[in-house]
DNA sequence: TCAAAAGTGTTGACTTTACACCCATGA
DNA sequence: TCATGGGTGTAAAGTCAACACTTTTGA
C-alpha cells in the first residue's frame, strides 16, 4: 500500500463531502457467484434473467454489492445462502474483474468466485421463476461480462478437478462410480476410459466402499462409494510450498 | 449482479450525498504488486519500508488506490511504472484480499498481482533509499496482510514456472543454461540434477542456442541461449479449454 | 433371454529418476 | 596444474493409454 492512500485515508471524510464523481470511494466492489451444480447428467449453472434493458433476455449470475463491514468471502457465502438457503457449500475465489466498462450503472469491480453444489441437496430451494439452472453448454451470452466470468471459472474447476477432491461437492453423499466418472465427462467434456478412470481413483485413496448397492437402477447395480471425510472441504485451501521439483 | 446494484447505482448521487460511513461506496480499492526480480542468486520482491507507526521497521509490497477511471490491470502496470521505469513486465493477478479489518486506515480490498522483472534491465531504476530489493527468503514480517500476499504470490509463481515460460523474464535476455538451473532452484528451494534439467528443457523447446558464449565468468564459459520470441509474455493468457483429461 | 452396465489385468509406450566421467577454460 | 563448471547417456522404475470379456441385474 503506498501513501497515497494512507493520506487519502486521513482525508476520507473530506473527500467523501466533496463526492466528485472522480472520488477514489466512487468504486462499488461486487461479488459474483458461479454456482454449478451436476443434476441429469449435465453440468449446470445457477443464473437470473437480467432485468437490465441492455441485457433483456440474457442470463447473469448471482451477485452483489459487499457491505462495508463484510469480508469479501463472507460476501459470497450470503449470496450463496440468500439464494439456494444453503451454508454448508464449497466456495472458491477465482479471479477479479476490473474494467472500467463492465457495468453500465457505474463503475463496479467484481470478485468472481465459483460454487459447487449437490442438486438433489434437501436443504436446496431455487424458488423464483427467473432463477434457473441453465446447462453450461448451452450458454453463448450472458449479460455484463458473464461469460466471461462463467468460462474462467469453469477453466478453474477444470484444473482443480484433477488434483483435488472438489467434484465430490457436486454429488450427493453416497454415489457408484459411474456417477462420479460421468461428472468427470460432464466437467472436462471428454470420455474417459472406464478400467483407467477405475484404477486413477482407486490409487487416489478418497473413497470408501459403503458396502451398499445401487437400487434404483434398470440395469446390475454398482457398488456405492462416499468421499473419505477428511478430504471434504467448503475450500481449496492452497497449500504452502506448492508444488515442487516436477521442472527436472 | 443482482438487483440490489442496479438499485444501487440508480441512486447513487443521492447515497453519496449521504455520505454515511457505511455507504456501499465506502470500501476502496487498491491493487498491490509483488515484484520479483533474481539477483546474486538470490529471488528478491521490491518493498519499502512502511511509514505507518502501526507497522514501524516493517516492509510493505508496493500498492496504490484504483483511480475510478483505471482498469484494474492498468493500476498494476501505472504502479510498476512509477516505482520501477518499466513497462514491458510481466504482470499477472493472483487474488483479491478483503477482510475488513486488513487496513488500519480503513476499508481497503485489495487485488495482489504478482510482476517479474529482469533486475539488470537498464530501464529499471530504483532511486529511493525506502525502496528495497529484500531476499524473499529473509522476509519473516510485514506491514498489513502483505506476508500473506507475497506467500500466495510466490505460491502462484511456483505453479506456473512449471508449466509456462514465465521465468525468463527474470533473466536478462542471454542467459546460460547454469543460470537458468539456479534461476529454477531459486524459487522452487531445491536442488535439481543438471543433466535431467537440461534434458527437459531441450523437450519444451523454448529457447534458440545463440551460438554465443560467456564471457565473464571464472571457468569454462556455458552457451548462450535466449528464449524464443513466441513466447514472450507480458501476462499468463489462460488459454480456454484448460488442462484435459488428466484423470483417466 | 435380452439389454445395460459392473467389474476386472496386461502390454507397450512413454516419462522420470538416479547416477559419473571427460572436457574446456581462467587463474 | 588446478579448480570450476560445461557438457553428455543409460538403465531401472514408474506412470499412462489402449484395449475385451465375463458377470449381474431388471425388464
Amino acid at each position: 500500500m503506498s501513501n497515497d492512500l494512507i493520506k487519502s485515508a486521513h482525508l476520507k471524510t473530506a473527500e467523501i463531502e466533496k463526492a466528485s464523481h472522480r472520488d477514489y470511494f466512487n468504486i462499488a466492489i461486487s461479488v459474483d457467484c458461479v454456482i454449478f451444480c451436476y443434476h441429469e447428467k449435465e453440468l449446470k449453472v445457477l443464473a437470473i434473467k437480467s432485468d437490465l434493458e441492455d441485457f433483456s433476455g440474457l442470463y447473469s449470475l448471482l451477485g452483489d454489492l459487499v457491505r462495508p463491514d463484510e469480508d469479501l468471502d463472507k460476501a459470497s457465502y450470503r449470496i450463496l445462502m440468500e439464494r439456494t438457503g444453503m451454508d454448508d457449500v464449497y466456495l472458491e475465489q477465482v479471479h477479479t474483474f476490473g474494467t472500467i466498462d463492465r457495468h453500465p450503472s457505474g463503475r463496479v469491480i467484481t470478485t468472481a468466485y465459483y460454487s459447487l453444489i449437490d442438486a438433489k441437496h434437501q436443504k436446496l430451494r431455487i424458488n423464483n421463476n427467473d432463477l434457473q439452472w441453465v446447462p453450461v453448454k448451452q450458454i453463448r451470452r450472458m449479460a455484463f461480462d458473464h461469460k466471461l466470468i462463467l468460462d474462467t471459472c469453469l477453466d478453474r474447476l477444470r484444473e482443480q478437478v484433477m488434483e483435488h477432491p472438489v467434484i465430490f461437492n457436486l454429488l450427493p453423499e453416497k454415489f457408484s462410480l459411474r456417477e462420479l466418472q460421468e461428472l468427470y465427462e460432464a466437467i472436462l467434456q471428454t470420455d474417459l476410459d472406464r478400467r483407467n478412470f477405475r484404477k486413477k481413483i482407486a490409487i487416489k485413496d478418497w473413497l470408501i466402499d459403503l458396502n451398499e448397492m445401487e437400487d434404483d437402477v434398470p440395469h446390475r447395480p454398482g457398488k456405492l462409494y462416499k468421499l473419505k471425510p477428511e478430504y471434504r472441504r467448503k475450500s481449496a485451501r492452497r497449500k504452502m510450498g506448492g508444488p515442487r521439483a516436477a521442472i527436472a
